[in-house]
DNA sequence: ATGAATGCAAAAACTTTGCATGACG
DNA sequence: CGTCATGCAAAGTTTTTGCATTCAT
């Protein structure tokens, strides 16, 4: 039973809405759901756990590190499983698909920007938004 | 009056609630506000405008591409008036002071990167989290 | 004059919180 | 058992909307 380790090990108390949250957001397609995402799967599979809580819980996990918070569209938030290896995403703007990816050169780039001005780089949001190109 | 014209070149009429806006946007030393921070300014100032009418010309600003609108924070979002050169922004996470910068390596990075995967570029957020080096 | 813009208050959308009840260790 | 977690409903935030009134052209 990896979950309930992964909240031992974060120091959480292994909760019944706590095991079902860690289940679908490891086991869903979808790497990036809401919080309305998961209550609703939650009701599906029969788990009778409230909106709230759902919230709750997403919040101590980010706190603990066991997920990652994202704000895309600005008026919903979503979460994602932390994977342990940084990574930007990018936004299909038609289908609304999110894609992960990872460059080096550009967290450096980042990086010496940062530098350049003085600054370090404490953390960084980027979301490119593209669109597929006709063939 | 150039403020006037800029509305009338937007298509937008010529209200004093727009042309006030317009105002503080452009003579504000901080050049990213909130709703809030100019619906509170406008009162300061003595104009007794509402809250939705500063949402709503903001909006209207946005589509007209007068301003451009930044969620730096995820809760609140922030307004700038569109200078036409394009930049990506640096939030001191100590003094929460916003910072603007370009790099045409950057751009030029990111759009590779889409382009790889056969995807075009067509918009992005980026903000940098930093903090001032100890000297 | 006439259609658009505003103000106010109410509603909407998302998220958090208070409090009594129930579950974990 | 004591404490922490949950559920529900109520409250909080930010933003939008309906509608009567006012304003720009």
């Amino acid at each position: 039973m990896p979950d309930r380790n992964e909240l031992r090990k974060a120091g959480l108390k292994v909760t019944l809405p706590r095991v079902k949250i860690l289940e679908i957001l490891d086991s869903s397609d979808n790497r990036h759901l809401s919080a309305e995402d998961i209550y609703r799967r939650l009701l599906e599979v029969g788990e009778d756990i409230g909106l709230a809580t759902v919230y709750r819980v997403l919040n101590q996990f980010e706190a603990a590190g066991l997920v990652v918070k994202h704000d895309f569209e600005g008026d919903k938030s979503v979460f994602e499983l932390d994977s342990g290896e940084h990574h930007d995403h990018m936004v299909d703007i038609d289908s609304g698909e999110v894609m992960e990816f990872f460059s080096e050169e550009m967290e450096q780039l980042q990086h010496d920007l940062c530098e350049q001005r003085g600054y370090e780089l404490a953390d960084h949001t980027m979301v490119l938004y593209v669109r597929k190109k006709k063939a």
